[in-house]
DNA sequence: CGCCAACTGTCAAACCGTTGACAGTCTCAG
DNA sequence: CTGAGACTGTCAACGGTTTGACAGTTGGCG
């Protein structure tokens, strides 16, 4: 069990600035939590901190307003980490997190994490790394959604999505497992609004789609359309 | 002029980790460069990093496409830091820094920073939390894009300046020197439309405004507005 | 102290995405 | 293999923003 547990800590970009000593260290603090598809795992607003990393399936992180809309930040699969609020104990989560399909979370709690750091300060800059590059996405979506038209803002959506799911892949195809209403509360538009737009780059060979599923065959040339059609 | 550095440097919140001492050791390393309103400072994609301090003055935070259309993330006030790429060294930077009037910033070589970093450990928890709230307020800028009306981005962004400029003033007037082209930069708006908003705004008595300045009398009622125009 | 450049107010037409509604299609669990 | 539920395609009417254009206002620089 605290083997399993070992290697998903290992697989985690944000812990990979620790050695292995140290992981072996948390992995028995660490609680495995497996989760089955639409449940809810954290919600905005709550103050408790866990660091926590998907260790199968995957998560989508947002949340939901009073009126009921939902807005969706990201998709997460395996190995990637959530819970910044670690880093600022005592701030409520900006965001909640739904399980997108059945999977598994190992979750580390925050003054566990945060001693781990404090007695392997060789870790830190790597630590930054990943948050300040997390804030440089961020930033890069709302630079996005100021400057491009909906095709825009859809591929550009579509392409972050794409590299966060696999850094290095080689070219070909990638699918994602979301419906028109989930990149709908992605972009903070309307389903009908998302098909249209789906529509035009199809239409264009950029991106296939069927039920609940969407692939883009080629990352180079989504890319490409996109940088052409602005700057 | 040391002294004076030493002054700018212990005015800054990412800063305030880090005992005295160190900030004394790298005070001299530290490079003051005035600058005049409207200068660009720093351009979008530039790798050179460094950890940039605003002594005086204001800075405007965003980047220009292609097409010349400006996109403004924030503005910042004495005090304030910039230059998150000094965490992740190599990364070119997202956006651009423009003078938005006369003033100065202090500039620390981003190796200096990290290497000060590397001798005061006890300053890393504080420089993560600092990180993450600034990915915090940048998640919230999305969200809020994605689930509100013009209106209520408007709002929300004012607000948002507002808090940041003054994170403990007691009640009472907050006001900005932009004109509406710099808040239609900021959300992906027109001239025009952001003129319409303020009318609106204006008639409830939230704000007021003048030629070049912008003025919100109360925050709180601001706040009340916008939190029941959309939980 | 006057002029120019920057900022502002306003309008009509065009555009794009939303709203709301309904029928068609696929998928998966039983 | 079959039915219910989830997802999708499409349409007309509506509404808010942009576009483009022009005149009016302000403030600071010379």
């Amino acid at each position: 069990m605290v083997d399993h547990v070992l290697e998903v800590l290992k697989s985690c970009s944000l812990l990979s600035g620790l050695p292995e000593a140290a992981l072996r260290e948390v992995a028995p603090l660490a609680r495995v939590r497996p989760f089955r598809a639409n449940e809810v795992l954290y919600q905005r607003g709550e103050v408790q901190s866990a660091l926590s990393v998907v260790g199968a399936g995957n998560v989508r992180i947002g949340s939901t307003n009073a009126e009921g809309r939902e807005i969706m930040l990201t998709l997460f699969e395996p190995g990637a980490w959530f819970g910044d609020t670690v880093f600022s104990p005592g701030m409520p989560r900006v965001f909640g997190a739904t399980a997108h399909t059945d999977g598994e979370l190992v979750e580390v709690p925050g003054q566990d994490y945060r001693a781990l750091l404090a007695r392997y300060p060789e870790a830190y800059p790597r630590t930054l790394d990943m948050l300040s590059r997390r804030l440089w996405s961020a930033i890069s979506i709302i630079e996005d959604n100021a400057l491009r038209d909906m095709p825009g803002r859809v591929g550009r959506r579509l392409l972050f999505l794409a590299h966060m799911h696999a850094p290095q892949r080689g070219p070909g195809p990638v699918t994602f497992k979301l419906t028109r209403e989930h990149i709908a509360n992605m972009m903070g538009m309307t389903r009908q609004g998302v098909h249209g737009v789906l529509k035009t780059l199809e239409q264009r060979g950029l991106i296939r789609f069927s039920y609940g599923r969407i692939t883009v065959p080629d990352l180079d040339a989504l890319k490409a359309y996109l940088d052409e059609r602005t700057g």
